[in-house]
DNA sequence: TTGTAAGCGTTATCAC
DNA sequence: GTGATAACGCTTACAA
């Protein structure tokens, strides 16, 4: 492998002016950049970027750690979406993207310090849910840290959010405007700000049209296909069963279209169901889910991005930005809607 | 950030005593030991992974190049899922992941350098299909190469293949022993392997059968859901149309059902159809797909391991991998099936 | 068992 | 404009 001072010595020039050169920094002249070029090309010299990072003290490489609310990063439909945002805004900025190993028992942080510790990348994303001590752990470690999808309430980590309180309660208006009257919630039964959000945003969507929130039609479970069939057999259970139902997210809703085709009941004349993400599968179910589309590709983007600006010194503000989902009309609730444009990139940022 | 020295100043040893049991190499007195480590969880020591690179003389992290014939890793329903297998090995072997940005008009290769070149990472992966000169190009630039999910013919390039010439016939070989004798083939149009190897399965099982090929049942097309669906059009306004179509990807077997269903027509009593791949969409289909499974996951991982070792100066034989998918039958095809489990590690959102 | 010293490949500082 | 030279943080002979 020729180094920078086998391309120096061929051209006849000391490695600093070779340094400059092929950087195409100003300094030196043309005929000299030339020629240092050509012999570079020639020997098919590459840059050492290990070398480059020690001398320069930094990376240009930003880190991935994946949270503990997913099985694996690449597989998820909802955070992988994430991570190809995060993908395209470290790459437009030139920036080299670590993914880490997940967080087992076993695999602690000291252990994540070999794969995305400081030296390697300028900072590090977390994407999704983690333990509050272990976020207060990386940044010991020096890291300079943005969550995504979460935040860490009472500390002062820079985080870039979506709104589900208020998704929650505009997936709720609509089936309270289509004149539904009794709507369960099979909501999330964590510990973390998703958790509490949806199920205030479904709150909130009742009390603004003045009904109460039976306590009966609301059932917290795992996240999960299963856990939410079997909560929506619950509620179909009830003497007074709900006509709709939201679940937080659409792999609850296709738990839930499960459990009334299990039943021989049919959606959405039997029950409405609604769900929140719209994830790639959400268009393909039968029927196709009514969702909230929540801006995954823009929210790995942003905080791709914020977290650049923070390991160049800016500090963005606010530290916490919250983009807002759109509702996506399908046929899960009954009123029909012609499939809308797939995620893409163009998408408006609403800021809260 | 404190270094080594720090942590051996401290300490009151040197630096290389330091290293050596930071590192719990052997040649250090248990109590020596135990004072440096001391020393460095007082201090927060984070060794610096950069540092420890240049002077090991390599990286213990490979790359990833992402081919032509997907949009993004992240969101291709296929590769995704060998990039989940590679993450899994990478990390086993306590590699790090680097992801390169997409080649891309004006992203060359020399700009891939700036981000997975010979000191930040052992080797690289490159996942499906990319120019053979671009290949070499890398080579070139002295990195160690796997492809995986394509091979160079006529090179020494090392690859993890799967066998699409027999998941082929697999695949048709199960349309005729449901009875078709009209089965035709919605193939990939396109110029490497995988494009021949499709249709040398489909006719290897035609001949297995003593049947003739009718070239008017074979179509070639784009791969894509709406150029399958149109050749599944094409098919079906032939005077003697066929009862059974196989394509290659699921994908197109969407199209397919699409075309079926546009037509009035059902699946699979007025054409049955097969794909290949097993996508997680495809367990989800109207009816779900009959297909082929391609391991994916075991793809990645096996690429990922046969860099490893490459990298460490092994030679892994044979030189092509050669992986064999298994038949899934499902409904698509008629001959109802149960669904089977899940491909990969059993997963808490696991569909239903 | 421990310390000294020489690199690894690059960039940055400063003379010239 | 260009060239020495000194870092950057670590590992590893080799010497003690």
């Amino acid at each position: 492998m020729p180094t920078i001072r086998d391309v120096a010595r061929l051209a006849g020039v000391s490695p600093a002016t070779a340094s400059l050169a092929l950087r195409a920094r100003p300094g030196v002249r043309a005929l000299t950049r030339k020629l240092v070029e050509d012999v570079a090309t020639e020997l098919r010299y590459v840059p050492n970027l290990t070398g480059r990072r020690l001398a320069r003290g930094r990376a240009d490489a930003l880190g991935v750690i994946q949270g503990l609310n997913m099985t694996t990063l690449f597989s998820d439909a909802f955070y992988r979406l994430v991570l190809s945002g995060v993908g395209e805004a470290v790459h437009a900025s030139d920036y080299s993207l670590v993914i880490a190993p997940a967080l087992r028992p076993g695999v602690g942080v000291d252990h994540l310090m070999r794969f995305v510790g400081p030296g390697t990348v300028d900072g590090v994303l977390i994407v999704g849910v983690l333990d509050p001590e272990w976020v207060l752990a990386i940044l010991e470690r020096g890291l300079t840290v943005v969550v995504v999808d979460n935040h860490l309430p009472g500390t002062k980590v820079p985080a870039v959010v979506h709104d589900y309180r208020g998704g929650a309660r505009l997936v709720t208006e609509h089936l309270l405007a289509l004149g539904h009257r009794r709507v369960g919630l099979v909501g999330a039964d964590v510990a973390y700000p998703f958790g509490w959000e949806t199920q205030d945003g479904y709150r909130d969507a009742l009390a603004a049209r003045g009904l109460d929130c039976d306590p009966a039609l609301v059932r917290l479970t795992a996240i999960g296909v299963d856990a939410a069939a079997a909560a929506t057999h619950g509620l179909l259970d009830l003497p007074d069963p709900p006509t709709a139902v939201v679940t937080v997210t659409d792999m609850m809703a296709i738990g839930a279209l499960r459990a009334v085709r299990e039943r021989g009941l049919r959606v959405p004349e039997d029950l409405a169901v609604a769900g929140m993400d719209d994830v790639e599968i959400s268009a393909h179910t039968d029927p196709p889910l009514t969702t909230l589309r929540v801006p995954k590709e823009e929210m790995g983007r942003l905080a791709a991005e914020r977290l650049m600006a923070l390991s160049r010194g800016e500090s963005p503000v606010p530290r916490i930005a919250e983009l807002s989902g759109t509702l996506i009309v399908r046929k899960s609730c009954g009123a029909a809607g012609s499939d809308p444009a797939p995620e893409g990139r163009a998408t408006s940022l609403g800021y809260a």
